[in-house]
DNA sequence: TATTGTTATACTCTATAACTATA
DNA sequence: TATAGTTATAGAGTATAACAATA
């Protein structure tokens, strides 16, 4: 069994050389997506044993934070489409972990933690800071908070500038 | 019609006040999710008048530079499941922009670009470059560099060193 | 036996349209 | 008319198993 990840076709008998990525690799694009799945993998890995998504995070997050808020307050600070968000607080009351109570306007609900959710959100959010740390061991502390930085820099022109926003994001990590 | 984009519910005459995203602010998945999507939706904007995708252009490349590779190198290459990178160059062999040719291991293909395929990379090429300039305007060109730096160093140790790799990632912008 | 390409298939994520009940 | 939640649905992207041809 030879080593796995970032294997260049060089195990075998195979006389092939590395393979050339060219602009692949100076690509923000493809560094941002290779970083991201490698964050996510790391927090679904950490999550696992608990059952919680990325996005199921996310949710529980906002909530516990912004009790009350209705369905499209969360969905759209998450960037979640409403229609794909009934299915993930559909999962969450299931779990007796959120719940849609009553709200004065009648179209809509105000959704709330339960007593079980919140407890959750508390190991989560420890959970959480343990995979942070992890994910920010290679870098250290100082450099993670400079390519936070970084990060929204890039992203807010993009997204939040003049252009319209258009794509989902249902997601943390 | 407002403005869309970071919204914050207090557009219309909705009393709430704005969302608390918690450790999502310093959430490094969630920035990196964020910022991925955005750079992503500008390589598919830059890109779609070619109708070239993300996945489609880092094929093209590196098969560009790397002619007669077999299936499995190129996937292996860009973390595309052999199954999965069967239809993408299915696409790009009916569009005359690759070809698979008889390999010495008749089990094998090689893979090449076509004149046409050639030609049409070459015009890629400058559009990634206008792309990342784009993409990387607000940061400038050495913050540019500094942040793929931190990107690499910060994805390696995750998935190059002793865990063992799994999830896909057949992508480029 | 193992590898290469392939097919079939399934599951998740994301997107749009259209309905309902309220406003 | 417009909004909140919902349903149905469709398209990507990704994952696994199994097969035929070849090694």
């Amino acid at each position: 069994m030879t080593r796995k990840g970032r294997r260049l076709a060089a195990d075998a008998g195979d006389t092939s050389a590395e393979v050339d990525f060219g602009q692949l690799s100076q690509s923000l694009g493809y560094a941002l997506r290779r970083a991201q799945l490698a964050v996510f993998k790391n927090f679904r890995d950490t999550f696992a044993s608990l059952d919680v998504t990325p996005a199921q995070y996310s949710v529980l997050l906002v909530i516990g934070r912004n009790p009350g808020l209705k369905q499209t307050q969360v969905s759209d600070a998450l960037n979640i489409k409403r229609a794909n968000f009934v299915a993930l607080i559909d999962a969450l009351e299931r779990r007796g972990l959120a719940e849609r109570t009553a709200a004065t306007d009648r179209r809509s609900y105000a959704l709330y933690l339960t007593a079980s959710g919140r407890k959750l959100l508390k190991t989560l959010d420890a959970l959480n800071a343990v995979h942070e740390d992890k994910v920010a061991a290679s870098i250290g502390q100082e450099r993670r908070a400079q390519l936070l930085a970084l990060l929204s820099a890039l992203t807010a022109p993009l997204d939040g500038g003049e252009i319209d926003d258009e794509s989902e994001m249902g997601t943390a990590g």
